[in-house]
DNA sequence: TGCGGTACGCTACGCTACGTGTCGTTTTCA
DNA sequence: TGAAAACGACACGTAGCGTAGCGTACCGCA
């Protein structure tokens, strides 16, 4: 209760310098080139040490990537759901695009389908966290009335964030700015209650 | 014109060994796990041939999907725009989540960010063929009266394959039987000329 | 019949990164 | 002060990469 003692403390510092190199070296050269042996090197923090922590660079780079996940706040009440929504995607586009959370994402993706662990954690904490935060979003508009009553939370997150990584992941098309909305004014019809 | 020659038919031959053993093993460990060396062996040709035609393993498997997804037919004329998406939507998901290719896609996504010449021959061969195809049925529709004028194909084709796609790769819900129905019924009343 | 060219096989490398094992050293804390 | 935990340093064995060098089979042509 007063402070954290010191041999978790110790344990702490080590593990903030290999995060901290893991993310420099995520930014620099992706999760495709991302070794063991380099995050050793610059976090001057033993291989060893590393192992005992995580077991390989995949799990490695998820800390980082849920690390940064678990930064995006809830979307706060601004009396209108499209405005929501658009908020909410927008700063999934954002993130996505312009940090290196992106690179992280793609490099990512194919240790998920490799790595049922991995998988599972990565849909516990971010997957599962975005739907939770649709679900919120849209509870929210049926009780204001802005959003019919038997609109399904998961298809509608399926709908919202499917676009954003697909141009993430395989079109390539650019995460621009007006991305969010074009989207969200593509869906959201769907959603409203009455016919227009 | 009477019957194919030798030195290109040899080439052919190996071609063909080399394409079907890299299928097998996709099929048996996923790209993840596919080598070279495996590759070799099994096709029993020697590694340096493999080396001689692709550059990696990760053309290697590009080269297999290209060689699956050129196999997609034009959707034919149903007289029906919500019906012919439907088809043509159902066709991917059914590939993607049925046959080896799902599997070549998960492994190769990450590839794709880090090799900007396989990204390009993805974007060309696999991404444009289903932008066009989506824009071939929209047009239809349109002339039809199905469709109203002003849709952007480029958007509808993201908001119909991205949620697959979202699927196949992040959150890792089913690739089922009625989803293809679902987005469609979610996106084409979007797409529809009237309101309602 | 002989000769050049193409396709292919085979062996042998050097290299990087992996993951582990072992042991010595520092730091913490009772 | 001394055990225990955390860490560092070094040394392995292994897998797979991609390349080089050289020999061989076969096709087609003069």
């Amino acid at each position: 209760m007063t402070d954290t003692v010191s041999t978790q403390d110790r344990r702490a510092r080590t593990d903030k310098a290999i995060l901290d190199a893991t993310r420099e070296l995520l930014a620099e050269r992706g999760v495709r080139e991302l070794t063991v042996e380099a995050v050793a090197a610059r976090s001057r923090v033993a291989k060893t040490t590393i192992y005992r922590r995580w077991r390989g660079k995949d799990e490695l780079a998820l800390a980082v990537l849920i690390d940064m996940v678990e930064q995006v706040v809830a979307t706060p009440d601004l009396g209108d759901t499209r405005q929501e929504l658009i908020t909410f995607v927008d700063a999934a586009v954002k993130i996505l695009g312009s940090t290196l959370m992106g690179r992280v994402m793609q490099g990512l993706v194919s240790e998920l389908a490799a790595n049922p662990e991995l998988a599972r954690a990565f849909r516990e904490r971010v997957v599962a966290m975005r739907l939770a935060e649709v679900k919120r979003v849209i509870d929210r508009g049926i009780e204001r009335g802005d959003v019919r009553p038997d609109v399904d939370p998961e298809l509608a997150h399926e709908l919202l964030f499917g676009p954003v990584y697909y141009r993430l992941l395989l079109s390539g098309a650019p995460l621009d700015k007006g991305l969010a909305a074009r989207i969200v004014d593509a869906v959201f019809p769907v959603l409203a209650p009455a016919t227009r």
